[in-house]
RNA sequence: GGGGAUGUAGCUCAGGUGGGAGAGCGGUACGUUCGCAACGUACAGGUCAGGGGUUCGAGUCCCCUCAUCUCCA
């Protein structure tokens, strides 16, 4: 990597020590707030937990954001990050920036020092200045900070302390150098430090400065100093402790120490645009609209890489639709650089081996991220192609009106309804001579906009409810003690009813109960909570079940049946055994399942959800087409030979380091603390990260029976299996069912599927000599009915009655008189449930003379009812069965007057 | 979360205003042919996504549900 800089970029990179590589930069960033007392956090998943108003995670205070709104407590109170933060979708949309500049990212990394009512601004901007003045080795002539224009306080620290000269000191409004969460709420000042990239790289006004939109003073690092508390009227109240909130993206502090004019010339991106010219053939830094392609594709690469490796897959609804959008604008401008085959994977792969060694999700997740981006490049070629042919169909309609401007409302519908791009709709219309009407389509996009600004409601992630949010914030949890107990003694620590905290609860309320230590396990991971007793005495609170919120607020839900219960009063918790063991065995058997589908179906195959009960267990899993029968069987002997093999199961707790070296697969969703649990099968089986509950030995769950295969969504299948007493229940009642149905066709189970293709192949005949007789039979009538012909004015003209049981048995006997009639009209009736059916027939000759249609509506109104159809044949009907005879003889009447 | 589109034979799809469920490809059988490709003939294959409603009558109109596609947030 170090090689890159010297032979690529010596001259850009004249001004600092340019020996460090992103990863040098990014540890030297941790290293150096942590030797000031900070703690170093791992970036959290792109998918924020808790949190209602995000899509994803954007910003590194994400994962502090209750810190700061001292809803929470942890060990420290100074953090450092290199925080994963995606802006695609949602409130921060970069998306259709990027490519377009040097600096705009849907994926980056966010630097950032956190204070929780720790130190403020001196410290903050010291720390920053040093860091980048002696750490990064910046030119300190070329460094510019904003200052919030009431923010005297930053400003004299600036000046002062630092000796930053006046001059180089800016000062901002609201707009730049404000920072809040939300309408009301945390809020402050912020100061910016830029970097002055020299007048070429400038827009040349004369007021330019930091600020400015153009390119020339970059924006490296906002501290922000959370200090106020902005009430719903407005007005600012100052915290008692104030927070310190920073961010600084590594892409651009890379690109600044590297001496680089974009991000995308850093190593970061280096091996990445290096395999984009290696497929393509072509090369970066050669024109300008192909550059454009490099960094789109680039970029895609890797915020497909890390949102797939954090548990998105690509759907047609929020953050799966985004991820879907990403990889589609890089597929298109693919095509920009002659990537037609499917490139886009390979491009991902490079992304894992640069990224990787920092993002260990990246590896683990490899081959599901090749095979989802594989999948996709199918997906889109499918849609392409329909939407071309909407396209095309459009065009030939506007060609025939004569028209040379496709309207803006049909190149949104096309973009709206078939996801067809103008640009690509704007290349087909050149080749057909056309215009788009494209200020149309922005107009139709930006209703469409302001239509679905209206109805967010956020992202359908679930909040702490309020009071337990409380009672996280002053840090009452509970101890678990069910891995080793079903039963032990406790102190109540808090009692809720209606969502409120009281110290009492009388018998017969519903309440939620927390306990100092308890041994019922909370809803987390999948597996639901227990149910059980809370008993003392005389008092009974039966709970119904267990909720856990945060890291360890595990909360009793239930009723209280007997007896008074109190805030401090020693219980004792026993939890449902016989449910909480069922739910154990199907909590085991999930895990051997998970491996199982891997094993069979390979190593994409990733839960994506989970839910163990008592009675059942579900799990979803990325896969990208249906299991088949086969696979399936498969997998359920594999399953039940690692049962029979009585395997033990061993849990242990160790750091998630070591947890990770031992190659154990971990969950998406889940959020890890520093301490984790894995759970081994056997020897090298299964191995997962897991908080719930086992069993002892496979051997305990006894019999696996998969119930279930079928799709949740694209690129996800759930399988549903059952485990012990109940996939006994199953399979006995299954067997029942069959003997049952093998006793009904007299024959024995193992027949049964030779007799029912025998007995369908006899069904099969006895219908087509039922329709043969009855065709026979309809012949012969007609004959009879052929006798009542009579004849008017030279028609024949026949009107009877006849039984039918639908429509369709008229219509037929009509067709037969009409073979034997030759020339004629017919009119059949018949009566049904209250109802009179009529249908008249025209042979081909007279039908300029006597329509159906016509004939049908007049005799239909006779039977109180209405009739249509074609000249040559026509059907009514009414619900006047008892006019049928005045209708059948009105026909006469007709033709003679018609005739 | 809000909007638009689609759902008909194994596959790709057609079915103006409500009135006999179709085509092409594929499948099976037979034929032309030494054989293959090709062609011809015949046949099989359908809960018109599911449910409710309007109507004498619904693939078609209305309402609901589901799945897939797509745009915005």
């Amino acid at each position: 990597m170090k090689s890159f800089f010297f032979k690529g970029h010596m001259l850009l990179a004249k001004h600092t020590d340019n020996t460090m590589n992103f990863r040098e930069i990014r540890e030297k960033f941790l290293t150096y707030f942590n030797t000031h007392g900070h703690e170093i956090v791992e970036s959290s998943s792109l998918i924020p937990k808790d949190d209602p108003t995000l899509l994803f995670t954007n910003a590194g205070m994400v994962q502090f954001k209750s810190l700061f709104l001292g809803e929470e407590k942890r060990s420290y109170s100074r953090a450092a990050t290199s925080q994963k933060c995606v802006r695609a979708g949602g409130k921060h949309n970069d998306l259709e920036n990027v490519g377009y500049t040097s600096r705009h990212h849907t994926f980056f990394e966010m630097l950032g020092n956190f204070s929780f009512g720790d130190y403020f601004k001196e410290e903050a901007i010291t720390w920053a200045w040093e860091l980048l003045t002696e750490g990064y080795n910046l030119p300190v002539d070329r460094l510019y900070v904003t200052v919030y224009k009431d923010d005297d306080e930053a400003y004299r620290i600036w000046e002062r302390n630092i000796g930053i000269p006046t001059e180089k000191i800016v000062l901002l409004g609201e707009k730049d150098n404000f920072w809040a969460m939300g309408e009301t709420g945390p809020c402050g000042p912020c100061s910016e430090i830029h970097i002055d990239q020299g007048a070429s790289m400038g827009c040349g006004k004369p007021d330019c400065a930091p600020g400015c939109d153009c390119d020339r003073y970059l924006e490296i690092w906002n501290l922000v100093f959370t200090q106020f508390d902005r009430g719903p009227s407005g007005k600012l109240t100052p915290l008692p402790k104030p927070n310190i909130d920073t961010g600084m993206g590594l892409e651009r502090i890379t690109a600044a120490v590297q001496g680089v004019p974009s991000n995308y010339d850093t190593d970061l991106f280096k091996g990445v645009i290096d395999r984009i010219q290696e497929l393509s053939g072509k090369k970066y830094h050669e024109n300008e609209k192909q550059d454009v392609a490099f960094k789109v594709i680039a970029d895609h690469a890797r915020a497909t890489a890390f949102l797939i490796g954090d548990g998105i897959l690509p759907s047609n609804e929020s953050r799966g639709y985004t991820l879907r959008r990403i990889i589609r604008r890089a597929i298109r401008f693919g095509q920009v650089l002659d990537l037609d085959d499917s490139f886009l994977h390979s491009i991902c792969s490079k992304v894992i081996e640069v990224m990787g060694q920092d993002y260990e999700e990246l590896i683990r997740s490899k081959s599901l991220i090749e095979g989802v981006v594989n999948n996709e490049e199918k997906r889109f070629a499918d849609t392409l192609h329909y939407s071309m042919k909407v396209l095309d169909e459009e065009i030939e309609t506007l060609k025939a009106k004569g028209g040379d401007t496709i309207p803006g409302e049909v190149a949104f519908k096309l973009y709206d309804t078939y996801g067809l791009s103008v640009d690509i709709v704007e290349d087909v219309a050149r080749d057909e001579n056309l215009h788009v009407d494209v200020a149309g389509f922005d107009k139709a996009m930006s209703r469409q906009r302001s239509l679905s600004q209206e109805s967010w409601k956020g992202s359908g992630e679930e909040e702490i409810p309020e009071g337990f949010r409380s009672l996280l914030a002053r840090d009452i949890t509970s101890r678990f003690l069910g891995y080793e107990t079903l039963c032990s003694k406790a102190n109540i620590a808090a009692i809720l009813v209606e969502g409120k905290e009281t110290h009492s609860a009388e018998s017969g309320t519903r309440a939620e109960v927390v306990l100092d230590q308890t041994p019922f396990y909370g809803k987390a991971g999948g597996q639901v909570g227990d149910i059980g007793w809370i008993l003392n005495g005389e008092m009974r609170f039966h709970v119904a079940d267990t909720l856990k919120y945060g890291q360890g607020l595990i909360v009793h839900k239930g009723q209280l049946e007997a007896g008074r219960l109190s805030v401090g009063d020693e219980v004792e918790a026993r939890v449902d055994e016989e449910k909480r063991k069922a739910t154990a065995l199907n909590h085991s058997a999930t895990h051997l399942l998970h491996a199982a589908l891997r094993e069979v179906l390979g190593d994409h195959v990733k839960q994506a959800g989970s839910m163990v009960s008592p009675d059942r267990l579900r799990f979803d899993f990325s896969h990208f087409t249906r299991v088949e029968p086969e696979k399936l069987i498969e997998i359920e002997r594999l399953v039940n030979s690692h049962i029979r093999n009585n395997l033990p199961l061993h849990t242990d707790e160790m750091s998630k380091e070591e947890a990770f070296k031992t190659g154990a697969m971990a969950i998406f969703e889940e959020r890890y603390g520093e301490t984790v649990r894995l759970v081994r099968i056997g020897d090298g089986v299964s191995m997962e990260l897991c908080g719930g509950t086992h069993t002892d030995r496979t051997g305990d769950i006894g019999l696996f029976r998969i119930a279930s295969e079928s799709a949740v969504g694209a690129n996800v299948r759930r399988i549903e299996a059952l485990t012990g007493k109940a996939a006994l229940q199953y399979d006995q009642q299954q067997s029942h069912e069959l003997r049952l149905a093998a006793s009904l066709l007299k024959t024995s189970p193992d027949k049964l599927g030779e007799r029912l293709e025998q007995l369908l192949k006899e069904y099969k005949e006895k219908d087509r000599e039922l329709e043969s007789l009855k065709g026979k039979l309809l012949s012969k009538k007609s004959e009879d009915l052929l006798s009542g012909v009579r004849e008017i004015s030279g028609i024949k003209v026949i009107a009877r009655e006849l039984e039918a049981g639908s429509p369709k048995d008229l219509r037929e006997s009509a067709d037969r008189i009409k073979d034997k009639l030759g020339s004629g009209v017919i009119l059949l009736g018949a009566k049904q449930e209250g109802k009179a059916m009529l249908t008249c027939s025209v042979t081909r000759d007279l039908v300029n003379r006597f329509r159906a249609g016509d004939i049908i509506k007049q005799l239909s109104i006779i039977v109180g009812g209405k009739g249509g159809g074609r000249p040559d044949m026509a059907q009514g009907g009414g619900n006047k069965p008892e006019k049928m005879g005045k209708a059948l003889e009105a026909l006469y009447d007709l033709i003679k007057r018609m005739g």
